[in-house]
DNA sequence: TATGAATGAGGGTTCATTCAT
DNA sequence: TATGAATGAACCCTCATTCAT
């Protein structure tokens, strides 16, 4: 660009650096878990000693911390984003996305369900808050719907979580090229979904027998 | 007891001792992982020095499988034992009897899913074949159920991982002495789950406006 | 034996393990060094627990220090109980006896010289002094023929150690099944070595120019 | 020094350190054997922390294979460096290089022939080989010298065996301010080795009597 | 911005040895 | 005499991080 041409090389390489640094981070933290890769398998990755890490990153942690935040930031900017014919179902619209966005991003997924713990307090509350921006989205989706009549959820919070864990789960199992296309898995999840939350009656055995 | 008075008291106390060490590995692997447990940290917990836990496992990684491998194995044997009402729907008893163990659980639960990745490729395998045959449980109840027209479920595989990444969610949230008892929990899934898999028609968005 | 008989069967048994601890700790150190061979090592070869060698040997340093003494002392029993025709030259018994001896006892030769500095210093002491005297046997039959002028040594200490030294080297490259048997080998070695030490004069180089 | 100005300060620590930490095990394994030094104490010798050592050599193995393949080397190439009256006896030039170069090295002699099994396989056959290559030095003098008729050796490997474990073990017990010289030792070993490959007939004490 | 050297702490594991049984 | 459990020290090595260059 225009804008970098006058910008000293070094700046540009250390930004691009920092990329390649979070690329590893984000490869290795997924395959190993956060406390097995060390500094000098990602330095090894980037093609650089592992005390130039140091140069775009503070420590190991904000490493982590900067995955996990911007993966949340980009999620939720991608939800706002996100545009569907305007008479869609917004339940409908909420799994859609939900699953086209985690099966992109299978790495980004794991490492935000699995490194929680191993963020540092300050850095998790961060993160927590953005995940419960993110759940309230369809916490009030179903509140709504509930409120209308459309669909038949006793507790919302309850439900947001049965609905996201099973979501949250497909990119562990799912594979390209799979015998099921990734539309088939959204039709067929999105079916699960609003039979869950319909208001239907479902008559025990026992009533039946 | 008059069985144990011809054991030599050495013996006895080298399987507390384990006992004692899975104990503490189980707690220490739940809360911080694997890989962030050190074994000095788990003796201390046990009340013994490092040298000595190499007694009762031979490595780090045994500790782990024996918490992972003993977990799966004693979730199967549970359920066949379990005994339900002769009239009970099968999808109910599943849906409970997950419920309810894995809540008694967590931290077997947990480490379960959180620590497959740092089981070496044998021991994963052995993990990997328990899980299956539990999956494979609630496969064959959803299969049986779409067979007779009961359920509706388009593909068993898909909507067994669907309903197990949604009931082993629980645990992750739940707190004893919360709002909802853990009746209550299982009422509210089974509900969910069952109207997910009902042979219902959802009429989509579209087709209503 | 009659007099075994009445002994209590514990006590043979602790002799014959003191023997197979012995043999697995002649094994090992020699093919691995005093220093890298654990007492587990032993104990798994002799088929016992690593505590069991505490009844027969108070430390590890005991067990080497036997092996060496023992060795030492059968070397120079095995002199003194050697007989040779009466007229043979005493050279060519040492060297014929040596070269046996050492050839049929490779691992107790080879920790014998390796292992000399793993002596704590007062076995050393012990070590050290048998083996002056066994040096001493060929230092004296070098002196005695270089008085009757049958040899020719400016220094006897000096060519024991050259002599002892030759021969000593011998099992460290001899494999039985080579291409010359011991008994070549035997008539090779005691060609050098008397030519080494007869009254014969060499022109050097110069000289014959 | 003019040539180091442009190099940073660091590296040329570096090569220093790694010099100091040749010497420190050098001196540690003839003393005491590569498995009985540690390498904290070869780093508190350096005056460096234990982890420290790993900036200069991967593994302990690598420090012990540095030393034994460079002594070799070196021998290797003084061995060609060396200059010798152009009519003087090779025999006498190899017997006088060998005495001189390995009484000037003992610790790196010693090792050469002590930690050989403690070289990992790989290792082994690397130095085995440059050991094969210096004996063959020995071997080709003999042979030459047998094809001329100017010595009498009936095998020459065998030969060359006892003639290089005659002259390594010299520095064993030779001590600077003994009560022979370097000269005088060397004297009187070229007087054995030539005797002993000298193209004479010794009578055998039968023969005389 | 990147390097190579260094630190200080700690990793999993093994060691020789002791001791109650 | 042999066992299994335990100790306390030490092993080799790796860690995240710092810093002069």
């Amino acid at each position: 660009m225009a804008t970098n041409a006058t910008k000293p090389q070094s700046r540009a390489k250390g930004l691009e650096t920092a990329g390649r640094v979070r690329k590893a981070a984000l490869k290795r933290f997924a395959g190993a878990g956060y406390a097995a890769v060390s500094m000098r398998e990602i330095a090894t990755d980037v093609g650089v000693r592992p005390g130039a890490l140091y140069n775009h990153f503070p420590t190991k942690q904000d490493i982590l911390k900067d995955l996990m935040l911007s993966h949340m930031t980009d999620l939720l900017r991608a939800w706002d984003a996100a545009v569907f014919a305007q008479d869609t179902d917004p339940l409908e619209c909420f799994v859609r996305f939900h699953i086209r966005y985690h099966l992109e991003r299978a790495d980004e997924v794991f490492i935000s369900y699995m490194e929680l713990r191993n963020l540092e307090p300050e850095n998790f509350a961060v993160i927590e808050a953005e995940r419960r921006r993110y759940e309230a989205i369809l916490t009030d989706i179903l509140e709504k719907g509930a409120a209308s009549g459309r669909y038949a959820v006793e507790d919302a919070r309850v439900a947001t979580r049965a609905i996201i864990a099973m979501l949250t789960g497909i990119p562990t199992w799912y594979r390209e090229g799979g015998h099921l296309s990734e539309q088939q898995i959204e039709d067929l999840y999105l079916n699960m979904v609003r039979k869950a939350v319909a208001p239907i009656a479902i008559n025990s055995q026992r009533e039946t027998g």
